[in-house]
DNA sequence: TTCTAAATGATAATAGTTATCAATTAGCAT
DNA sequence: ATGCTAATTGATAACTATTATCATTTAGAA
């Protein structure tokens, strides 16, 4: 896919630029941040990259989403459950629909929670600097019964 | 406050009705949960019930937390770093702005989530069921220095 | 008042994440 | 190309919010 290399690149370069080596764990980690569809765990990186990667360290995983995460390059959809999930395509908020079945999210088109954000900021005084929208609920497939 | 001692009411009301005990531990949580203004957390309540009910356990705050959960009358808010907060008077999803500062977090009124809602449901095909938004952002308490 | 299942308090166990540290290595200087 | 050194890695210990365990206590019915 053309926009993940574009991505990719971008995020190797920005590690470049500021002073971070280019390993082969890290290349490994960026390539699934930015070719993963599903908005992967740290644990489902981390075990796809074993598979010909061996050596590769949970830790490595971990410190490396926090560095890719400082840089702005991979946004982290924190779940009060401990079961973190990752998007390296698009690492700025937007809204998510979560399958609580299948545990797939996906990103839906959602343009009205621009003017949402106006509102609240009118009506609580708060300046606005962050937000985080999930829907939950159950995706086609399960619907279908296609577990 | 008067919606507040209804909520207290329909809460004991509703363990008694499912054969839970009524003990002053119990008690003095759920008037915590529905006296609060601020979505206190955990160790907000077990904290305020300690002051003049030195043996109450950390456990037991947790405990009574999860059943009256399991009774749908207290909305968790659960975040990633663990900081989860309650709130015990509208115990449905709805949106909420918490200030980064001093982790305040208010209600604010906003209708257009329902449509958004559908709109979600048409495009991705998911049966929606739950929702959760957060703003985030600086109160103007914080913003005026007050800190 | 007595009885018993439910609830509590104290604490151990759990799990995702972060910290630590000795060993390895990417990338620069020679 | 080689060696150097600070950055990075792998292994594992530590941490922290939450849950489980279990002996003791107790709410509420008989
Ligand atoms: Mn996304
Ligand atoms: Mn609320
Ligand atoms: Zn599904
Ligand atoms: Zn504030």
């Amino acid at each position: 896919m053309i926009t993940h290399k574009k991505r990719f690149e971008t995020i190797i370069q920005k590690l470049k630029d500021n002073g971070h080596k280019i390993t082969p764990q890290r290349i490994a980690i960026v390539k699934i941040l930015v070719d993963s569809e599903g908005h992967p765990s740290v644990e489902n990186i981390h075990a796809q990259i074993k598979t010909d990667f061996p050596t590769m360290s949970l830790a490595t995983v971990y410190r490396n989403i926090v560095l890719i995460k400082s840089l702005g390059e991979v946004l982290e959809l924190g779940f009060p459950d401990g079961s973190n999930r990752y998007d390296g395509n698009k690492p700025y908020p937007h809204p998510h629909v979560v399958c609580i079945k299948c545990k797939k999210i996906v990103d839906p088109d959602l343009d009205s929670l621009d003017e949402m954000k106006k509102e609240v900021e009118v009506e609580t005084e708060f300046k606005i600097l962050n937000h985080r929208l999930d829907f939950f609920g159950i995706c086609s497939d399960c619907q279908a019964g296609k577990v």
